[in-house]
DNA sequence: AACTATTAATAAAA
DNA sequence: TTTTTATTAATAGTT
C-alpha cells in the first residue's frame, strides 16, 4: 500500500514479513479498537503469529466475548435452547455443532469462489464452468507463452543479422583504407576518367549488397 | 479519517453510527485477512454490533483458534499443571486441545500430499490444498513473466546498439567513398595499371559477400 | 450506493 | 527496532 503496491500473499522473505506483522498486527488492534468505540460494538480480536506467539484485544472480557460467541454458534444449529451448559456432554456437543456449522460456512464459500451469480447452479453446471475456465485459462497462457518465444526469437534474429552487417561493414571499411593507401603510394599519381566510373560501380554494388542483405534477413526470418 | 478528521468517540447519530460500522467492518475484516496472508498468521476476529448481530472472521477455523487461546491462557493463569486436571470443565478444553491438535497435525501432512491421496481429502483440507498449489502456479507464472520480460528488454537493447554502430559505420563508409572520388578528381590525371588492380580486386571481394543468385531467389520466396 | 477530498496506513529505506 | 518518507488505501461527508 505504499512505496510500491504489494499482492497479498505470504511474504517470503523472514525479516521483511516479521516487520510487516508487527506494524500491520498493530494497525489492526488499533482500527478494532475504533471501530468498538465509534460503534459501540463488542470485538475480540486473537490473532496466533507464525511462531506461535498470541496477541489479543478485546472491547470488553475475551472469554465472556468467547461465551456469547459460542451461544450464537449454538443458536444457529439448535433447536431446544433449554439444553444449553446443562452438561459437558452438551458442551461437547456445542463444540461439535459448532465445528458443522464451520464446515457448512466453508462449503458455501467453495461455491462462492467465482462470485455470488454462481449460488443457484448445481454441481455438474459448476463442473462445466470450471472446465471451461481451465481451458480459458491454459489457451491464455499458452498464447502469451508462444507470443514472448516468437518476440525473444525474432530479436535474436535480428541481433545476428546486424552483428553480421556490422563486421561486412568494418571488413569493407578496412580492406577500402588498405586498398587507398597502397594504390596511392604505388602509382604517386592521380586517376583518369575511368577509373572514376569503376568508383562508381563501386558504389552501385555497393547498394546491390544492401539489397541483397533485405533478401538476406527475410531469408532468415523463415528458416 | 476524511473531509475532516473525527475524533474517536461513540458516534451519536444512529444513522451515520450504522453507515460508519458496516464500512469500517468491512475494512477490519480486510486488514485482518491480509494481515493472515502477509505473514502466515492465524487469527480470529469477533464482532458484535451494538444491536447484537454477530460477525466473525477466521483464517482456520474459529473454534480451533479458541481452544488454542483457551490454552494459551491457562498456560499463563495457572501455576500449577496439575489444576488443569482439575474439573470437567478442564477435562473437556484439554480433549478439544488434543483434538484441535490433531487436526492441524493432519493438515500439514496433508500438504505433503500428491496424487491419488487427494481422493479421500474433506473439503476444508482441499481448499488448504488449492490455495498453496495457486500459490505455487502464481509465483511460477510470475518469475517466467519477469524473466521473459527481461531477456526481451535485454535483446531490444543490443539491438539499437548494434544499429546504431551499423548506421555509423555506413556513414562512414560513405564519407570515404566521397573523398577518396573528390581527391582523385581534383589531380586531373589518370590512374595506373596497378590502381586499376585494386579497384577490381575490391569489387571481387564484394561480388564474394554477395551470393547474388541466392538473395535473389530468397527476396522472391518471401516478398 | 457511489463519489471524492482528505486522512490514515504502511512498504521500503535509513 | 523505530523513524522517515513516498505512496497507496481507507473512509467521512456528500450526492
Amino acid at each position: 500500500m505504499v512505496r510500491q503496491k504489494i499482492q497479498i500473499k505470504k511474504i517470503d522473505n523472514l525479516t521483511a514479513r516479521q516487520v510487516t506483522f508487527s506494524k500491520r498486527r498493530r494497525g489492526l488492534f488499533k482500527k478494532a479498537q475504533e471501530l468498538s468505540t465509534l460503534c459501540d460494538a463488542d470485538i475480540g480480536l486473537i490473532v496466533f503469529s507464525a511462531t506461535g506467539k498470541l496477541f489479543e484485544y478485546s472491547s470488553s472480557s475475551m472469554v465472556q466475548l468467547i461465551e456469547k460467541h459460542k451461544m450464537q454458534s449454538e443458536r444457529e444449529n439448535m433447536d431446544s435452547p433449554d439444553q444449553l451448559q446443562s452438561s459437558n456432554l452438551q458442551c461437547e456437543k456445542k463444540t461439535c455443532a459448532m465445528l458443522s456449522r464451520e464446515f457448512v460456512e466453508k462449503n458455501r464459500e467453495l461455491r462462492q469462489l467465482n462470485g455470488e451469480e454462481l449460488q443457484g447452479l448445481g454441481l455438474e453446471e459448476l463442473m462445466k464452468l470450471e472446465k471451461i475456465v481451465e481451458g480459458g485459462i491454459s489457451r491464455v497462457l499458452k498464447i502469451k507463452g508462444d507470443k514472448f518465444m516468437r518476440e525473444i526469437s525474432s530479436l535474436k534474429k535480428k541481433e545476428a543479422q546486424l552483428q553480421e552487417e556490422n563486421s561486412r561493414l568494418k571488413q569493407q571499411s578496412e580492406a577500402r583504407v588498405l586498398n587507398e593507401f597502397e594504390g596511392q603510394n604505388a602509382t604517386e599519381q592521380g586517376q583518369s576518367a575511368d577509373s572514376i566510373t569503376n568508383n562508381r560501380s563501386l558504389v552501385n554494388s555497393q547498394q546491390d549488397y544492401n539489397d541483397s542483405d533485405t533478401s538476406l534477413k527475410l531469408g532468415l526470418a523463415f528458416p
